[in-house]
DNA sequence: GCCGTTTTCGGCCCGACTGTTTTCAGTCG
């Protein structure tokens, strides 16, 4: 059975924890990234990397080899990898934990541990405190103050909280345009992963031209939202704003502004991976130009596109910079042509004030609809609070409102509650005459998720399954799903799988939307509003889609609706 | 350990910063 399968997470653990153990080791530095690098090709890949690797198919994936897929096949009969089993019992675990520590790597936490005999990070504390570090060659004052001090941090590192991308877009945005309303600047665009609208940030990069570099780091730094200014010189300024974000400003030459904001929007892996086929053809590219080794001529343009295309390969959205095969789809000109926000036609997922959390009633969510663009809205309202008599008023008020709005369309929607024992909360008959239904799960989220959503896939009344994994980003952890299982009852029955564009939701994730969208699964994207401001959710879930690779075509509603009902099965 | 439009062997991104050094190793992003 697939549940008894090793999660890709796991996997990924037991590949970085044995990377960490052979560096400690002193063992050669490639055989380690290998280790990692297949560590972030598992926690990126959207099938279950076990069953691959049983299937002998992991291999196929870039940066896992014979070996490692092997490794793989020992997690899921024995557990654990045989070589890490092996190694924990020789390196204490401690040790380990002295390399997270900040300025501390794997060289130096080998030598306190072989040469000092240190093993825990209290008798490394009390050695620091005792200048016993300083007795190593290369160790000093410095280095045991700055242990002390990080040591002396609160005893859970409270490692900084990831924003959602639903908070930092609209913030950095807001920024990027304060900064080019500003008579100083010339280029300004956001960079780092929020550019790449990955689906949490840490920082949030701009980076600028200007006429004038000093002028604009001052004036970003006096923003009225601006709570504390962290460090700002000449062409830099860091700052953090009243709720809690991270702004990082860089001025750079208008020469190489091409070079360097594809330097900074990265991702590290497509950046290592450019660099690594740049050096196969002779060149060396770093953030301030790509050198052609042979002659040392150096290539530095204004231009992203045309820094991509001198390296040969087409454009490559911000989104698709993962490393997950968009090089060599660039280079041969078959990257896909990503949806836009504009291809939406309608919202297929939306409440309203007939259910109790909802704040826009069905004509502000209809009116804001249309205000958007839209030719139709989905009300899918809890089943719960559509009881008695309320669904067919609910129908009578969206049947008063067609025949005002038309040609603008109301759909007669539900949603209706996957129950922990499978069944659904409202009777077929009443499914049958809804326009649109959307099955979810809301309780017992880990109990069967995997039967109850192929269970509710096997009724022709259910068009689309909601928010699949329930997962509430840095809350909720998403339930532990038969993904390829739930893909292939997809395809066979024609059911929609959602993606849910709530800030905290993101649900899909993007390896899962990719996978659907490759098999042929037809996917909506929705906002699953409460209110009518919610509606602009949509565009935090056009960005997951193209982070996925869809395209117009993947995505049922950027059709209209006569055509989308065409389309169903009933 | 992985990988291949110059290689199945011999490579494996690049630069900034820090602390410790008198020219560099380790760490970080």
């Amino acid at each position: 059975m697939a549940t008894t399968l090793p999660r890709n997470a796991d996997v990924a653990e037991q590949l970085e924890l044995l990377a960490d153990l052979l560096e400690l080791e002193g063992q050669d530095a490639f055989r380690v990234l290998a280790y990692r690098r297949a560590a972030t090709r598992v926690r990126e890949t959207g099938g279950s990397i076990a069953q691959l690797a049983l299937d002998g198919k992991a291999k196929s994936l870039q940066g896992i080899g014979k070996t490692i897929e092997e490794k793989i096949v020992q997690i899921v009969e024995k557990g654990e990898i045989e070589a890490l089993t092996k190694r924990k019992g020789t390196i204490p675990a401690g040790v380990v934990s002295f390399m997270r520590l900040p300025g501390l790597g794997p060289k130096t936490a080998r030598r306190i541990w072989q040469e000092l005999g240190i093993s825990t990070v209290d008798e490394l504390r009390q050695a620091a405190e005792a200048q016993r570090l300083r007795t190593l060659t290369g160790l000093g004052a410095k280095t045991e103050e700055n242990l002390l001090k990080e040591l002396a941090k609160t005893p859970e590192p409270a490692q900084p909280q990831r924003a959602l991308l639903g908070a930092a877009l609209p913030a950095v945005l807001a920024a990027v345009e304060e900064l080019r309303a500003h008579p100083a600047a010339e280029k300004v665009s956001e960079a780092g992963s929020v550019r790449r609208r990955r689906e949490t940030v840490r920082d949030l990069d701009i980076i600028a031209t200007a006429t004038d570099p000093d002028a604009l780091t001052t004036h970003f730094a006096s923003l009225p939202w601006v709570a504390e200014v962290v460090a700002r010189g000449g062409t830099k300024a860091t700052v953090i704003s009243y709720d809690g974000l991270r702004f990082d400003l860089r001025v750079v030459p208008p020469e190489c502004y091409g070079n360097l904001l594809q330097h900074f929007t990265g991702s590290k892996d497509h950046n290592v991976a450019l660099r690594e086929e740049a050096v196969r053809r002779g060149l060396s590219i770093s953030e301030y130009g790509v050198t052609t080794v042979e002659t040392g001529d150096v290539f530095t343009t204004a231009s992203e596109e045309e820094l991509y295309e001198y390296l040969g390969y087409r454009f490559i959205a911000p989104e698709l910079r993962e490393n997950a095969g968009e090089l060599a789809a660039a280079r041969r000109g078959e990257l896909p042509e990503l949806i836009e926000l504009g291809h939406l036609k309608g919202d297929l997922h939306a409440h309203s004030t007939w259910s109790a959390d909802g704040k826009g009633t069905i004509e502000e969510m209809a009116l804001a609809a249309r205000a958007r663009g839209y030719g139709f809205l989905a009300i899918t309202d809890h089943s719960h609070y559509l009881r008695d008599d309320r669904l067919g008023r609910q129908d009578a008020e969206i049947d008063a409102l067609n025949e005002r709005l038309a040609p603008f369309r109301l759909l007669k929607g539900i949603e209706v509650n996957i129950r922990a024992d499978g069944s659904l909360d409202v009777p077929d008959e009443v499914l049958a005459e809804r326009d649109w239904v959307v099955a979810s799960i809301h309780v017992r989220h880990s109990s069967n998720p995997t039967e109850r959503i192929v269970g509710a896939m096997e009724n022709a009344h259910i068009d689309c399954i909601g928010h699949l994994t329930g997962r509430k980003i840095g809350k909720r952890a998403p339930v532990d799903l038969d993904f390829e299982h739930i893909v292939e009852k997809a395809l066979e029955t024609g059911t929609c799988l959602e993606l849910n564009s709530q800030p905290d939701r993101i649900d899909l994730r993007d390896a899962h939307a990719r996978l659907a969208g490759e098999a042929g699964v037809r996917l909506v994207i929705t906002t699953d509003a409460h209110s009518v401001g919610a509606l602009a959710y949509a565009e935090l879930g056009v960005a997951q889609a193209r982070r996925a690779w869809l395209t117009k075509k993947h995505v049922l509603n950027t059709r209209t609706w006569p055509q989308i009902e065409k389309s169903l099965r009933r």
